[in-house]
DNA sequence: TATTGTTATACTCTATAACTATA
DNA sequence: TATAGTTATAGAGTATAACAATA
């Protein structure tokens, strides 16, 4: 494929990445009090729905690497917000589930998320937010090739 | 604002997360021959769009902080992809122009790019291709509050 | 052999704070 | 005093490689 006459502003992996910019800014911006980052309250949030899940599991549903996800529960463990089992079942998986605390915390995330999300979908019809959201989708649920 | 009963699947932060990602996957698995990152193409393309570009103006069109600009400045030129003057009209700023190497490096990038948009871009109608753009533009380019 | 967890390591991106020089 | 550049520093996220234990 040749040299072709784009202008960098119609790069849309450009947007994705400024777009992702500003809404990691703003979640920084206002979560300080949390002291939890964006992917330590999405694992939170996966533990709580699927109590025993393993690291394994959380890291194919973030599209994380396994290394990464080990750096978030140690996170989350150091904390008390996650508590680790061996599977009986399967002796390499270790089942990972919330702690009293770490309900808490996530309740108090979940309803300081409900202000982000306020935040960045406020600005888009309902219409234009399902959109938004489907488009996206293709991109990540996509098989990668 | 009370706690809504939302789950983790309509959070369309977790889906500008994992998008991006997902981008930044590939363009790293099929650029390791650039040995450039977006953000240091991303410079290169706006220095040759605007020459002698100060790196405050950088840094505000790339949204990125002072120090993060600087990083990726310094970068290039230990690349020898592009050169510093100081502005005769304000001592204080430092116009950036391309290098020779910078301009053939730039270009060789730029086709790379067209590739990974084609891959990035090549799911959707050109119709949603444009409201994709067209609602990430409304984050990023939206006043901070 | 394949999978799961683990550690060590490294690079990018991001940001804060404090400093210098110029306006 | 405000702005531009600079440096040091730190943290988050990402990834690779190599290893141990289990299947």
């Amino acid at each position: 494929m040749a040299g072709q006459p784009t202008r960098l502003d119609d790069i849309l992996g450009l947007h994705i990445r400024l777009a992702h910019g500003a809404v990691l800014r703003h979640f920084g911006e206002h979560f300080s009090a949390l002291d939890l980052s964006q992917k330590q309250v999405s694992v939170l949030w996966l533990v709580h729905d699927h109590p025993g899940i393993a690291q394994t599991d959380l890291a194919r549903r973030m599209q994380m690497d396994r290394a990464t996800t080990m750096a978030i529960v140690h996170a989350l463990e150091r904390k008390h917000l996650l508590a680790r089992a061996t599977s009986a079942a399967d002796g390499r998986r270790i089942a990972l589930t919330l702690t009293a605390q770490g309900e808490e915390t996530l309740a108090a995330a979940r309803a300081a998320i409900a202000d982000h999300e306020q935040w960045l979908t406020g600005r888009f019809s309902a219409a234009e937010l399902r959109q938004l959201t489907a488009l996206l989708r293709r991109i990540h649920e996509a098989p990668q090739q």
